[in-house]
DNA sequence: CGGCGTTGTCATGACTCTGCAACATTCTGC
DNA sequence: GCAGAATGTTGCAGAGTCATGACAACGCCG
């Protein structure tokens, strides 16, 4: 898999191949679901960076999705983009007051498109595909999969890059364990959270060589955060 | 000579005239086209940076144009803006499914348009196509279609030769084996992605004399980049 | 037709990564 | 300071990923 991951879920297959298409050829990965159940699996899955979800749809409406994605403590922080056919004022506000971040009427452009998920990922604190994070000499290339120390590459392996990527997108937060598996691995895979240790273990062993291991701090009985103040 | 070079296809003489003055005015080289076959015969003769096609044309339809430009190879990669004149929902809908990357409803302002243009060409992100592109020692020259290293020529078969250009012109960027067949060979086409890692082989395999394979990075469980820093 | 270059597919072996378990160390509350 | 809990460290086997060579299908041109 590549990049951040979306969401897509409407129902309409020719509309959801065509989103999907233009979010693979920029480089996101894209899973799709046509309906809310099917969503529904798929974010207990993976939880993805980003949903895109239709505000019409057979078995429930969008709404209800995004309102339940919303209430639920493991989705809360999902950024939500709506895609509304009607321009109508009321549907954009209603959309709003329920939880999505953002909405988009149809027809859209895929540059239009793409232009609202960097926003939105954006201020949700994690990162669009074409923009570089820096951070005290460290800067992560999301086009080039890779993370650069004063112009050296770090030799990093799939997992420790993506945790990497996710702390550095998120830095001053705690995160468990378990949320750590839920983000990275997917929330039904079976890992054990001692895994999460050795993952973190081989990520300070990488970034020890330039003394940047101290950013990757332990908090005791909570989980680990990535921050450039000291403990 | 002129910045980016931009079609203009639309028939009524009077809007095509007033958008390429707004344009040349910008400071874009424009040629201008009446009809689709004049466009076609345009685009034979020299690809231009960026297309802009009238969705009512007498002899074809706009759409056609797109679809068929966005099915052929060698231009598959330009970007085309349609000007619309009927703010319905299905005209925009097609378009897009059609391959269009942006649309603009007529009567739009000079500087919507400029601004559309500019949105576009940033997303393009490639370099201009009648560049010379060079990369240490490997001169690539798309007017020539070959490669040479020193003045001499890389022998290169079709498919590798598409595959260095397309890296050599987005270097410092990893593509999925996934996105390297859906611009290369083509999204309907079927095949297998390990066939990616043959044509890499043979990339690597005529450059090799050169010492510069290097440049034709794995990046394990992502895809493949071209760049000349170190791994 | 037949040789030649090109292209996609496959099987195999080499290699890297990853999650786990087992043991070592540190921390916390008492 | 101690027991128990939480975290750090290490080696390893299985899984996953890639490079490589062989090969068949195809088109092209004499």
């Amino acid at each position: 898999m590549h990049g951040k991951l979306i969401l897509v879920v409407e129902d309409e297959r020719a509309i959801r191949d065509m989103i999907a298409f233009g979010l693979k050829r920029a480089g996101y990965g894209v899973r799709e679901a046509e309906d809310c159940r099917t969503a529904r699996e798929a974010l207990a899955d993976r939880l993805p960076d980003l949903m895109l979800v239709d505000w019409m749809l057979p078995d429930m409406s969008g709404l209800e999705l995004t309102r339940s994605v919303k209430r639920d403590r493991l989705t809360r922080e999902l950024p939500i983009i709506m895609l509304t056919a009607r321009a109508g004022e009321g549907d954009k506000v209603t959309g709003l007051e329920n939880g999505a971040d953002d909405y988009i009427t149809k027809p859209f452009s895929p540059r239009e498109l793409l232009a609202r998920i960097g926003a939105v990922l954006r201020r949700a604190g994690t990162l669009g595909l074409d923009q570089v994070i820096e951070f005290e000499g460290l800067k992560l290339d999301q086009q080039g999969q890779r993370i650069t120390v004063q112009d050296e590459v770090l030799p990093l392996a799939r997992t420790e890059f993506r945790m990497l990527e996710f702390f550095m997108s998120r830095p001053e937060r705690v995160f468990s364990r378990e949320q750590l598996i839920a983000r990275l691995w997917g929330s039904d895979t079976s890992v054990e959270d001692r895994t999460i240790d050795v993952c973190i273990r081989r990520l300070r062993m990488a970034l020890e060589p330039y003394g940047l291991d101290r950013y990757i701090q332990t908090v005791r009985s909570a989980g680990y955060r990535f921050s450039n103040k000291a403990q």
